[in-house]
DNA sequence: TTAATTCTGTGTAAAAAATACACAGATAAA
DNA sequence: TTTATCTGTGTATTTTTTACACAGAATTAA
């Protein structure tokens, strides 16, 4: 699986090394005039919403992929590094801020732009929708959360490409250690962190063996209090601190 | 040991929130006369000799920091992606050409470069030395390869921090698939083999347990020839195609 | 030539981790 | 008040991981 994708990117990238020419490390060398590329970074934010995994995108009034759906995006300007410029974005369009952002991978096709050559550096992170919630700011028309089986046709640019590796980088981090805290509530059942696990991780888990696996990593615990309006009674826990 | 992660990371990007202004997002758009940063592209170049991981660096005869030593890497140009550019740059310093390079990581901090403001995106790409021997090419006055502990301390840039990064992610990649065909010869023995392991993954392995795992990966066999000039006459493999 | 050393190759038992599975009590809905 | 659905819980089975020792092969030293 793996090895696939290795030859797929050796079959774009490789071209003919024969055409190099020695003494060309000049060019290598860092001057005042490099070409104009510019730098953005876009954001795949997460948040887990009616039980499914979702992430926010939005349509904006002005850029030319106006009626596109975007992933809060913009460009890197030159006082502020990739992640500040991640989480302005994120501020401006979407009016959500203290979250913690996680490189994903940059993006240099040519053509990914239609008005000069722009390389973008994504990110993604995770938010519960109850402290965090989405404005709609000035010069974005439309914000939406959308499940990541059901990302509109008309996503503009590579951002499709760039909410799958987000994911995958999600998964394979929530394999390793605990962050669901970031996406639920304060006080949550057992059941909705299953939930949340099957809906990241896209399988299913038996309740039992979930239950003794989350314990025993020692990372919630319970208030004694019992959650309302659903049957059976269940428990609220909370992440330990 | 993630989490600690985030939250230094945390600590640096976040700055006040409350200083952005309504109605900025007009600076989110790509304009052609963004500033002038400039891309980078780096490699980490990682081979097994004397049964140690290293990575080739070099010094060069231009540039800033010519008395440093640092990671193959130079400027991404106009008509090529940063996958193009970081085989073009080990070209032009190593002579290495036919590699596959994965992706690590972009580096933005804004004081990297003594001469302007320089973003890199890091790659590393692993060799087998037996099939890829390395030139020092013009302008590349000194060209070692380094096991990972023994870092020289007048290292460039972030480039050890690159490198450590780089080597993170190759652990993380050894653990899921078979890459060690790209670092060993053609035929090698399986203590070859479980000395390559132990030196990426940092860590020591049981003989018969590993070559048990090995063998059901059922990814090597043998060629029922002995490697002569070491003791106990061991038996030479070879990867399965 | 011989002896000593160091490497190779091999299997099994014990421990740990992952998986499969069922029923009684609680709450909401009918 | 009856029904339907959700919660909480423990054990047996399977699979995976780990620990461990000795005889034969090739090199090296005497």
């Amino acid at each position: 699986m793996h090895f696939f994708f290795m030859f797929e990117v050796a079959s774009i990238i490789f071209f003919p090394m024969e055409e190099f020419t020695e003494g060309s490390l000049e060019q290598l060398q860092v001057k005042p005039d490099s070409y104009g590329l510019s730098i953005t970074a876009d954001v795949a934010l997460f948040g887990f919403l009616d039980g499914a995994l979702k992430v926010l995108l939005t349509k904006r009034s002005v850029g030319k992929l106006k009626d596109c759906w975007l992933l809060p995006g913009g460009v890197m300007e030159a006082d502020e590094t990739a992640e500040q410029c991640a989480l302005k974005v994120l501020w401006y369009l979407t009016g959500i801020k203290d979250v913690n952002v996680e490189q994903v991978q940059t993006y240099t096709a040519l053509n990914r732009h239609p008005v000069k050559r722009v390389g973008t550096i994504a990110f993604y992170a995770l938010i519960k929708p109850e402290s965090h919630p989405v404005e709609r700011k000035l010069n974005v028309t439309e914000i939406k959360w959308f499940p990541l089986n059901e990302l509109p046709k008309d996503t503009g640019f590579d951002h499709k490409e760039i909410i799958q590796d987000a994911h995958k980088l999600l998964k394979r981090n929530l394999k390793n250690q605990l962050i669901f805290g970031e996406l639920l509530p304060k006080y949550f059942t057992l059941n909705e962190l299953q939930t949340l696990y099957e809906s990241i991780l896209e399988e299913q888990f038996d309740r039992r063996n979930f239950r003794k696996k989350i314990f025993q990593m020692d990372a919630i615990k319970s208030t004694g209090r019992i959650k309302k309006g659903v049957k059976g009674g269940p428990l609220l826990y909370k992440k330990m601190e």
